[in-house]
DNA sequence: TTGGATACAATCGTACATGTATGTATAACG
DNA sequence: CGTTATACATACATGTACGATTGTATCCAA
C-alpha cells in the first residue's frame, strides 16, 4: 500500500472512528475486535494500529467525538436563558438534549455505547469518573439557574436550589437512561414534552 | 474427586454464584473467565460447567439471586402503606431501596454489575428488556398509589398520576445510577433523605 | 448390595484476539 | 531531486478462553 495524503489519512482516521462506533454499538466494546473495525472501515488492522494505540484509545476517540458538542450546547442554552426566565431556560436545555439525541443517530449510538455497551472496570474507570464530573458540573450550573430563579421570585418558596438541582440531574440521568433503553429509537412525543414541562412546573412559584 | 451429598452440591452451587458475583464485579462480565470464577469458588471449571450451562446462565443466576427480594420489598411497602398516606408510602419505598443497597453489599454489587459491568448486546438483551418491564411495572404501581393519593386530596391539584409516576421512576433510576456510580459505597445521609423527601413534598397538595 | 446416576476433576484440541515486527510505495520536505 | 518520514498492508508469535471429552469416586435407590 502506498502512502496517502495528509487529508486522506485524516479521512481514514474518521472512517475508523465511525466504524468503531458502529461495531461498538452492535457487538459491545469487549466483543469488538480491531479486525472487525478494520473490515467495517475498509482497511486492515495495521491502519487501526497506526492511528490508535489500542482499543481503549479508539474508545476514547469515539467518546470525544460526539459528547462534547452536546454538553456545550446545554451550557449555552442555560447561560443565554439566564436573563429572562431561568426555569424556562432549564426546560429548554433539558428538551434540547432529547431532540439532539432524536435527530443525531451517531450521538445516540455513542450514548448507548457509554451506558449499555461498556463495562466500566480497570482502564475504563476514568470514563466513569469523568461522567461523574460532568454530572457534578451540570448540577452546579443548574443550581446557579435555580438560584437566579429564586432571586426573581420564580422558584417555589421553601426550595433549596442545590437540592432541586440535584433532583433535576437525577431526573435527567434516569430519563436519558430509559429513553435509550427501548429497543427502537425513542421520539420526542408530546407526552415526553409534558413530562419535562411538569418537572419544571412543579418547581415554579 | 468423589461425588458429594445433595446438600454439599447445593452449597458449592451457591459458592460458585457468590464467586461469580465477586469476579463479575471486579473484572466485568466479559473479562470474567469461568476459570477465575472456579478459582475464587475453590473448585475447577468442571464444577462450574456441571452446575451452569455457560457464563450467561451463571449471570442470570447471579441476577435472580439478589434483585427479586429487593423488588418484592418495594411492592410490600407500597401496598401496605396504601391505606393511610400513599405519598408517605412511596417515600418509604424509595428510601428503603437505598437503605437496602447500603446495608446489603451483595445486592449493591449485583446492581453495579447490571448497570456498569455488563454489555447489553446479543444474548444479554433479554436482561435489558426485563429491566424495562420492571420499570414499567413500578410505574404502574406508583401510578396507582398517586391516584389513591389524588382521591384523598393529598396530591397537588392538576397533576396527572401517570405523569408523576413516570417522573418518579426516572428520578429513582437516575438516583440509583448516581448512587452506585461513586468510587466508594454511598451512604444514606440526611441530605439524601431530604432529597427524597423533597421529591414527594413537591407532589403533595 | 449393586448398578446406575451424580458431582465433580483433569486433560485436550481449537479458535481467536492481541501486539509486534517487517515490508513498501509514496508524499512531503529541504 | 534525493532523502526521509509517513501511511498503511502483511505476516508472525504468543497467550488464553472455550467446549468437549474422559476419568472417577461416591451417593442413592431398588
Amino acid at each position: 500500500m502506498a502512502r496517502k495524503t495528509k487529508a486522506e489519512a485524516e479521512q481514514t482516521r474518521r472512517q475508523i472512528i465511525d466504524a468503531a462506533r458502529k461495531v461498538f454499538h452492535t457487538l459491545g466494546v469487549s466483543r469488538t475486535t480491531l479486525e472487525k473495525i478494520a473490515q467495517e472501515a475498509g482497511v486492515t488492522r495495521g491502519a487501526v494500529y497506526w492511528h490508535f494505540k489500542d482499543k481503549q484509545d479508539l474508545f476514547f476517540a469515539v467518546r470525544e467525538h460526539a459528547t462534547l458538542p452536546l454538553v456545550d450546547q446545554v451550557d449555552e442554552r442555560l447561560l443565554d436563558a439566564g436573563q429572562a426566565d431561568p426555569l424556562a431556560g432549564i426546560e429548554q436545555a433539558l428538551l434540547r438534549i432529547f431532540t439532539v439525541l432524536e435527530g443525531d443517530p451517531s450521538a445516540r449510538e455513542t450514548f448507548e455505547i457509554m451506558i449499555f455497551r461498556c463495562e466500566y472496570v480497570a482502564e475504563f474507570t476514568p470514563v466513569l469518573e469523568r461522567i461523574n464530573g460532568s454530572c457534578d458540573d451540570l448540577a452546579i450550573k443548574l443550581q446557579g439557574a435555580y438560584r437566579r430563579a429564586a432571586e426573581r421570585g420564580l422558584l417555589r418558596p421553601g426550595l433549596d436550589p442545590a437540592l432541586v438541582a440535584q433532583e433535576t440531574v437525577y431526573f435527567l440521568t434516569g430519563a436519558v437512561d430509559r429513553w435509550l433503553a427501548g429497543p427502537e429509537p425513542a421520539r420526542v412525543t408530546p407526552a415526553w414534552r409534558a413530562l419535562i414541562a411538569q418537572h419544571i412546573a412543579l418547581r415554579r412559584a
